[in-house]
DNA sequence: CCCATCCCCTGTATGC
DNA sequence: TGCATACAGGGGATGG
């Protein structure tokens, strides 16, 4: 469910508390949670015990934490965290009962703040938590926001820089735009060309562009590539200082708070509304097994 | 390689 | 009320 927004409001509310903490116990309730951890739920418990989380870091959807190595293994590694659809990362007082659908606990002791839980829940499961080695990026710059050093974790090496990066890499990302034949709107989609869009901000950043989503990528203007690039940015910035998109209670922050942007949506979930821009009607129609919202009117087929 | 489709899973809303 | 169905913000595997 979340997108960059929503991840980076979890990061920023993760890192006071979890920097510098170190973990004193690991309470794996579901090991679906950890379907995309290398080794075995043992390895993730005893791995985690005793490590002392370093940074905390976000590239895209994707969230990770360094931690400084208990077995005196050289290999650096970091916590993977990945919300899917519906994941939450919850900061709860030592001891506070079992949240519904929680699926890991990580028991904590920061200096500052003392002895915390920190509650990974997820209701339709999509989301993740892995133990990940570091390794170096191809352009050395940091890894990704809140990041300090220039490594990103192996499962997010293949993921591209997200719009709000300043290492972002304009030049390639137009390239692939201008290479690609399919609909604009699922380029935007795909990670490996630019990170951290979903279908809500994609639909956004469309509308504001004034672009039609089954527009061919290839057949974007040098113009029309830029105002898209500054939609999506702008997108992204404003939905961040709102703390992030809540339909219901699935999205949330650290502590279980709801962000306020769903009210300045201009065109996700208003099919048949009509255009805030132009009084024509939205509409919505099915595209890659989800749904696609934009203005027939202002959002013109070229 | 590129692209489109399908799959994983659970809860809620809607229609018959 | 009960049941079936569609739909939801994700990424990855797997075909053509």
């Amino acid at each position: 469910m979340p997108e960059l927004p929503e991840v980076e409001v979890v990061r920023s509310g993760l890192a006071p508390a979890l920097v510098d903490a170190t973990v004193s116990a690991v309470t794996v309730h579901d090991a679906r949670a950890l379907t995309r951890h290398p080794g075995s739920v043992e390895d993730f418990e005893h791995a985690l015990r005793g490590a002392r989380v370093v940074a905390v870091c976000r590239r895209g959807k994707f969230l990770w934490m360094p931690f400084t190595p208990t077995d005196g293994s050289d290999t650096a590694r970091a916590v993977v965290a990945h919300l899917g659809m519906s994941g939450q990362m919850l900061l709860r007082a030592s001891g506070a009962p079992v949240e519904r659908h929680e699926r890991i606990r990580l028991d904590i002791d920061h200096p500052d703040h003392g002895a915390l839980a920190v509650v990974f829940a997820d209701q339709r499961t999509f989301g993740s938590l892995a133990l990940d080695p570091l390794l170096p990026t191809t352009d050395a710059a940091p890894g990704g926001f809140g990041a300090d050093d220039a490594t990103v974790p192996a499962q997010v090496a293949h993921i591209a820089r997200d719009p709000l990066d300043p290492a972002l890499d304009e030049t390639r990302l137009r390239t692939l735009w201008a290479r690609k034949r399919s609909a604009i709107k699922r380029v935007l989609l795909d990670q490996t060309v630019i990170s951290g869009v979903g279908n809500i901000y994609a639909d956004e950043a469309l509308w504001g562009a004034r672009i039609h989503p089954e527009t061919p990528a290839d057949a974007l203007s040098a113009r029309h590539a830029t105002r898209l690039l500054a939609e999506v940015r702008s997108v992204l910035d404003k939905a961040l200082a709102e703390g992030g998109t809540s339909f219901d209670a699935q999205y949330v922050n650290v502590n279980g708070q709801a962000g306020y942007f769903a009210h300045s949506l201009n065109a996700y979930g208003r099919g048949g509304e009509p255009c805030p821009r132009c009084d024509g009607e939205l509409r919505r129609e099915a595209f890659m097994n989800r749904s696609s919202h934009y203005c027939p009117r202002c959002q013109r087929r070229r």
